[in-house]
DNA sequence: AGGGGTCCGGAAAAGCTTTTCCGTTGCCCG
DNA sequence: CGGGCAACGGAAAAGCTTTTCCGGACCCCT
């Protein structure tokens, strides 16, 4: 049978009406026990499987999500998407992602795409967080959660890790070692989450009584290279650092990997540590580093929920900072 | 206007029936351009966008393929996603991705949510491209392909990466740069890619009347630090390799590490080439590591090509593999 | 035995689009 | 001026499910 059967040939199968047969699979209205029974036993012989467009189109909802990334390689996407997948699951929606891989025509297609599939709320997704301008087309009020991302459109819901709060726990976890000269190498300056990181640093710092040496700033790209380069002029200067705190874990392990090879020995000499905690990076990493997680799955689901919530009618308050979490490694705890 | 205007909001706004409405707005049928224009006019003024569940519902076809994937990181899947993308989206069709994390229980359930979507195709991608056991459901000939997977149902049509071809092609590259002792570091023997390359490391080295030492065939897991004690155990040999064929690129990069502890120098010492052409791994490596890459986006557009032939009712070959290509860098080639 | 209530299952409409089939209008030509 | 044809637009059905409304049957009680 390669069509697959619909509702009609359980219903003749079983020898009922079409309703009759609809109100036996959904549990609904009054009917004999027998007759539900011969029913279920239909279409369980026919491998019936209800015609989700049907079902959607009849009561206006698809039960449906869309997630639209823009991160082509999925790190950060993939963790969100599943702790979405989680709570959306719950209450019974399934999710489907789109790759847009910054391309704005490829973006706005699957925009399309979705809203054509009646899709019930829309997420969207980011390799980095910077704002990004709306997507051109008009969304008609579907509820709609920027995650790992932002929107510059004024009112547009947001959910973030908190960068500040995350650059503070990686300063108070060196402060509380007792290093006293914290480095902070990072990526470029046009992110926004370089600017809050830095934020969070200098709070850390300021809340030691301790003011950010300018000279300990030290702005460039998210690589490797860019992290032993850095480390060679942070040796260069009059009085180096006893720890650094890298903006991301690239960084991290190229500061790591020039130390090495200078002699110098993590923690002892320097403190090391990195932001995003990508594991194939961190534990690679000699010694493993220490990072702040951004939990992004934890990101994942409570975006879900506020989807929810927002599918629900209720209006949400606009942007949103989760917290980050401290995972101590080698780099700055030997006994970790 | 919350709800989404529908093809009787614009019929009515234009004064026509609702089934000139839709001829006009499908180019179909014999209407004054008047007429046409006026409905036209109608549906940009409303924001109409046609409502595909009503579409797919009527055609029986719902122009969209499901892709399941197991890669919890994404690095293999998304740039197979697009490739599949680019194809499918050549015939209009919507390519939805599911993420399944490698949970037997998640994957049934996404399947399920496919299949009620009437779907017209499904992919199912992979982390390895291992044998799996088919998806306990009933996909109904539904048009199924798997990439970088493979499914142990006799007849599948799957398609990947030819292993086989690519450590030869490593394998020829080190031996055209006049290396005579050359090492195979690899990941665990009972991954199907281990074993298939390990084939072609062999394959290559008869074609040049030279056999496989097995002391320069080891197996570990698929780390850095693996790579690392792996280059250890070859330099204490008595006669130490001069070339090396990793069998991915994290262990590459150990190898390359450990080499540069040691004092060696790649290529000149020992020249390494990895597998998977991970950019990340392969191009912050000292020095940058050739490596094997396995065109997945192509592997993807090939895809999205037999997939499209299934659904016109075609039959597939079970199984392709595609060629690799190999990408020179200075860990093989100092003047790349 | 008849009337009222309960229990069941059927009929029909709605949800949105496409397509086929018809009816109408207007024009041209005889 | 009337008949026929082309051009145009409307009506209706189909595709699948859910839900409401109804009608029929049966039971119980009086």
């Amino acid at each position: 049978m390669s069509p697959r059967p619909t509702l009609r040939d359980v219903a003749t199968h079983a020898g009922v009406s079409l309703g009759t047969a609809s109100k036996a699979l959904n549990k609904s209205g009054t009917l004999r026990s027998e007759t539900r029974n011969k029913v279920l036993a239909s279409a369980r012989a026919l491998g019936f499987r209800p015609n989700d467009l049907a079902q959607a189109l009849h009561r206006g909802q698809s039960y449906t999500v869309g997630l639209i990334s823009n991160d082509s390689f999925g790190r950060f996407t993939m963790p969100i998407m599943e702790g979405l997948e989680d709570v959306l699951h719950e209450a019974g929606i399934a999710l489907f992602m789109c790759n847009a891989t910054d391309d704005p025509e490829r973006e706005k297609r699957h925009i399309d795409q979705l809203l054509g599939k009646r899709v019930d709320g829309l997420v969207f997704t980011g390799r980095r967080a910077d704002r990004r301008p709306a997507p051109g087309l008009n969304l008609g009020g579907l509820p709609t959660i920027y995650v790992f991302s932002q929107s510059d459109e004024p009112g547009s819901v947001c959910l973030l890790p908190d960068d500040a709060g995350g650059a503070r726990l990686a300063t108070e976890h060196l402060l509380a070692l007792g290093r006293g000269r914290i480095a902070h190498v990072t990526g470029p300056q046009d992110f926004e989450a370089v600017r809050l990181r830095h934020e969070g640093y200098r709070q850390a710092l300021t809340g030691a009584d301790r003011a950010v040496d300018p000279d300990l700033v030290l702005y460039g790209d998210w690589s490797e290279h860019w992290g032993r380069e850095a480390l060679h002029r942070l040796c260069a200067l009059a009085q180096p650092p006893d720890a650094i705190v890298a903006g991301n874990d690239q960084i991290g392990r190229g500061l790591l990997e020039a130390m090495r090879e200078r002699g110098l020995v993590a923690p002892d000499d320097i403190a090391v540590i990195g932001f995003d905690n990508w594991s194939v990076m961190a534990e690679a990493a000699r010694p493993p580093l220490s990072s702040i997680d951004m939990n992004l799955r934890a990101l994942g689901e409570e975006a879900g929920r506020r989807l929810r919530r927002m599918m629900a009618g209720e209006e949400i308050a606009s942007t949103a900072r989760l917290p980050c979490s401290l995972v101590v490694r080698a780099s700055t705890d030997p006994t970790a």
